[in-house]
DNA sequence: GACAAAATCAAACAGTTGTTTTAAACATAC
DNA sequence: GTATGTTTAAAACAACTGTTTGATTTTGTC
């Protein structure tokens, strides 16, 4: 049902004239359920344990969000403004580069997000319990988080192999990009478990991304020097 | 508690000579069950949907299995050894192939897995599953479905670039061509939203097998040819 | 047929869940 | 100060969870 939560969101008026206590329990809860759900996914993730955390009464989520999945929303909201920012950011300074550079420039982007960033899964874990059990959400996270990296890279792929951008060529490679990269990023328990030894530090993941480029790069490179003379 | 059920397991005395019932119910329970934490993962999984779906008393899983996590660990093992029973049939026959055939057949089998099958998407929904909120099952199903592959794969890889099993370039190779593949196996509610046009059907799938070869095998062919003159 | 074991069933149990309620504490404007 | 609206707190609610129980039916054996 909708309740008490409608009022404060039908009245932002002014912009942080009346917030007063409740945009810091708001922000409290979105941090303590970001934990949580990551951890624990979303049906497994207890008010209980959020407000806990939180250090909030157990009403405080109905009280703010309306309920659970509200909550769910906006902390999936949340986490993909700040990867969006993230890749706007790289974005900003890729738009001048070259094809080749783009493609290198996401990788190592993407890769990098892996041990940087202030928590660093939480964002990750999200997205693969929403691959895992999709809900309404899904649409956002796909169109807000991966949609414009996926364009950035088919322009750039299809600038150097020489072929349309709708071309199955073109997008059968993207998808192998981004398949190669979404590997380290999803498939962490694998990995732990395969290759032991494959530490995810800085240095480290600066030297997969330099293979994952000089691997796409030679079957791209391949064609395209195929299409410009053949 | 320990029950019933450890009558059962500890007198398989004669195979086949007092099953009875039991192994009816028993196989239907994992196969709705199979079902109901594919689509619903463990914890959102209730037992009372798997037994009404198998058309079962509530007590049926708790008779013939002792508890919910038991029944969830005897899926992943039936599951396990599906898929593990398909792979050894396509490594009987890819062990006298070339490095190269064996790296596309690996290819092929594991994307045609997706649209043919009993069950297409059971298996991989389960997995999917693991990976996000790992169980102590999460052991075996790596040991189990996917150690098998990746070694072979990292066989014929190094065979083809020339560098040892355990160099840094094999490894990451073996990596990126899995990622490739998993990409079409994990990734497909994101596939469906960023090209609803493809569709991965027999056909398709079979473009898709001889693009990740082709695109694999451009990167270690080059490196191959370096080692070979360089 | 009778008899014992195995299997099924309906009902209940104990615990947890999201949510609601009611009242108290708090802030703010007059 | 009082009055008003907002935020917190404790308790209770209703629904659902995995699990257990004890009776009842089914099954296999003599």
């Amino acid at each position: 049902m909708a309740h008490h939560a409608s009022i404060r969101i039908s009245t932002p008026v002014r912009p942080s004239a009346k917030p007063k206590a409740l945009e810091l329990t708001r922000d409290k809860l979105i941090e303590a359920a970001g934990q949580v759900f990551a951890e624990r996914g979303y049906r497994a993730a207890t008010i209980r344990e959020i407000c806990r955390r939180a250090g909030a009464n157990v009403a405080a989520v109905n009280y703010t969000f309306g309920d659970k999945m509200s909550l769910y929303t906006e902390v999936l909201r949340h986490s993909m403004r700040a990867a969006g920012q993230a890749a706007a950011m790289s974005a900003a300074l890729d738009s001048s580069l070259s094809p080749e550079g783009t493609i290198r420039g996401v990788i190592r982007a993407r890769l990098m997000s892996l041990c940087q960033g202030p928590r660093p899964d939480w964002h990750i874990r999200l997205v693969m319990h929403e691959f895992s059990h999709p809900t309404p959400a899904m649409g956002r996270v796909v169109d807000e988080g991966m949609r414009p990296i996926y364009d950035r890279v088919r322009k750039a792929v299809a600038a150097i192999i020489g072929l349309p951008l709708d071309h199955e060529t073109t997008r059968l490679s993207v998808n192998s990009i981004v398949g190669q990269i979404l590997f380290y990023t999803f498939s962490q328990p694998v990995l732990a478990r395969l290759q032991p030894e494959l530490k995810l530090t800085p240095d480290q993941l600066d030297r997969i991304a330099d293979h994952i480029a000089e691997f796409s790069l030679a079957y791209l490179k391949k064609v395209g020097h195929g299409k410009s003379h053949g």
